[in-house]
DNA sequence: CTGAAAGCGCTAACAC
DNA sequence: GTGTTAGCGCTTTCAG
């Protein structure tokens, strides 16, 4: 900026105010501009946010970005943000304790504007107050705010949608990490429905998918259950608590000779595209990614950029049943 | 910092000395841990970053997330860049030239460490030889390392698996931007082995599949000749530059009534799975992610930490086939 | 091994 | 409107 200046012959505070869009004389800009464009300059933002005491930097923090639901979400964060004129990092937690934690001293160090998080931990306790942060999923300690699907309702909506097409017996699958409350909401949810409709019902737990062996052992044997179920009960309705669940009862079950949905009708969680401009294939809650994107964008921009800070917001958006290649048509949809 | 020293007694070059790992006296080393820890001291990186005139942060330029190829690319290229200490800025271009450049210009002001980039045009012409760049799929100017999927081999390998599946007619699917240079390098291995094996074949071409409504009728157009050659020339190949197109063909052939893979045998390209641990579904010409993104990361590095700078690397990762739902599984196999 | 001080590139007072 | 200058928080000589 100094080499800037010099070639222009004006000072530093000038060459700042016109790169700051400050009123500038026409023909000094016109000057500013040529040195500009002939030393090839950009400002250097590590400077500017030392000085400032800000950055444009917003860090998103998750599980993994390698599922369709999560690379959706991620698109339609970064799309918002760069909206508004924020840069991303990306942090991928694989649910990594440690690594979420060096995520976090990460966005200190750097200062960022604020951070995005999905964590099924306690990690928001590690992040300072005076840093504005938004959780998505989960968050209890209520220092933040949270975007949140209505994850409760999902769960009664998947029971509904299984009672109406005459099952006789319902099954939830669950995962086993049971600090993960948005889970818990989701069985809560289901379970509610069952009662209230007087169905008989079964809770089984798989691991995370991650833990491959065990995740495909637990399958296989909840298999057998589900298939013993639906010959003593008949019509049965599974609900799983991810869509990646349900695609491997889906291949379980009909390995077991079980046809979906005459025999079994199966719903799983989430609803992510595997691609922006492609169907989803099978019967789903459904997760509106784009809204929970923008409300956590917006949220955040807020409270960077606004003064009042209301960490007590809470938004709850609401999920709808996709009818796919997993559940029986109904006629008068 | 000024706070830790004046709390620890000691003076800003000891806390820094410390902090960077520099030999300090164990006493003093005490202290000045547990001011930090009363202070909630976090080191500021803008202000290092300018001292030092380097930063932590690689931007990773690509035109989509939201897809199972490249949000595994994401993932493999995050986890390796995390091993050796970047943090990753990301920039989605949704293939918009703008965007790309804005993205570039960003990663100047905020003098990352290095840059890699997907893209499909001549984006890396605007980026300044002083910054490493590492492109993946796609350079031209010479100017930076390249990692790139054997396409051609790849085109070549889709000729061959479904010339093996004794198809009298082959068909490749491409894409309208012929700028893009791997997407021409398939089609050239593809139209190769059909003269090779002296093999009737037509080209197609469709348009992105953002533009949904043209696309969608294109694939429409397509298929009622892909049908018609069917009917005509029996036992059919079909091979699509992506897997996504696959789908869409995949879909609409059997609309029209033809039986995958008995009446035609369909390859797509990519083979990106949509989550880390289930099969892919549909045959397919594989990259291999996770060595692209290993390659893409170790050359950037040494393109950053080493003094010699080699621009004329280029690396051609193999493709590999993989079996699938969509041709005919081989006994031999 | 530690401290004092210079200075990275920028912005924002303040004086002109 | 423009120029001068202090100082953001850090690293890094250079003395001691």
């Amino acid at each position: 900026m100094k080499d800037v200046a010099k070639d222009a012959n004006v000072s530093v505070a000038t060459v700042s105010n016109y790169l700051n869009g400050k009123k500038v004389r026409p023909d000094i800009e016109e000057k500013v501009k040529k040195s500009i464009a002939k030393l090839h300059f950009v400002r250097n933002d590590a400077a500017r946010a030392l000085k400032m005491n800000e950055s444009k930097c917003v860090a998103f923090v998750l599980p993994t970005v390698w599922s369709p639901f999560f690379s959706e979400l991620t698109y339609w964060i970064q799309r918002y943000l760069n909206e508004k004129d924020y840069k991303m990092i990306l942090g991928i937690s694989e649910n990594n304790y440690e690594r979420e934690k060096s995520y976090v001293k990460m966005s200190i160090e750097q200062r960022v504007a604020g951070i995005i998080s999905i964590s099924y931990s306690d990690l928001n306790s590690h992040v300072p107050v005076n840093i504005p942060l938004v959780s998505i999923e989960k968050e209890d300690t209520g220092l933040f705010p949270l975007v949140s699907s209505d994850n409760y309702g999902g769960g009664k909506l998947a029971a509904q949608e299984l009672l109406k097409r005459s099952c006789k017996h319902l099954v939830y699958v669950g995962t086993e990490n049971n600090r993960y409350s948005p889970m818990l909401a989701r069985q809560a949810g289901f379970v509610d429905q069952c009662n209230d409709s007087g169905v008989e019902y079964d809770i089984y737990t798989v691991p995370s998918s991650r833990k491959r062996a065990l995740f495909e052992s637990e399958v296989t044997k909840i298999t057998k259950d589900i298939v013993e179920i639906h010959q003593r009960a008949g019509h049965l309705g599974v609900f799983t608590y991810s869509d990646e669940t349900a695609i491997h009862f889906k291949r379980e079950l009909r390995a077991n000779g079980i046809r979906i949905p005459q025999d079994v009708e199966l719903i799983g969680f989430d609803g992510g595209k595997p691609y922006i401009n492609t169907e989803f294939e099978n019967s789903s809650i459904r997760q509106d990614v784009q809204t929970i994107a923008m409300n956590a964008v917006e949220i955040l921009d807020e409270q960077i950029v606004g003064t009042m800070q209301n960490n007590s917001i809470r938004r709850m958006i609401p999920v709808t049943f996709f009818q796919g290649a997993t559940t029986t048509k109904l006629n008068q949809e």
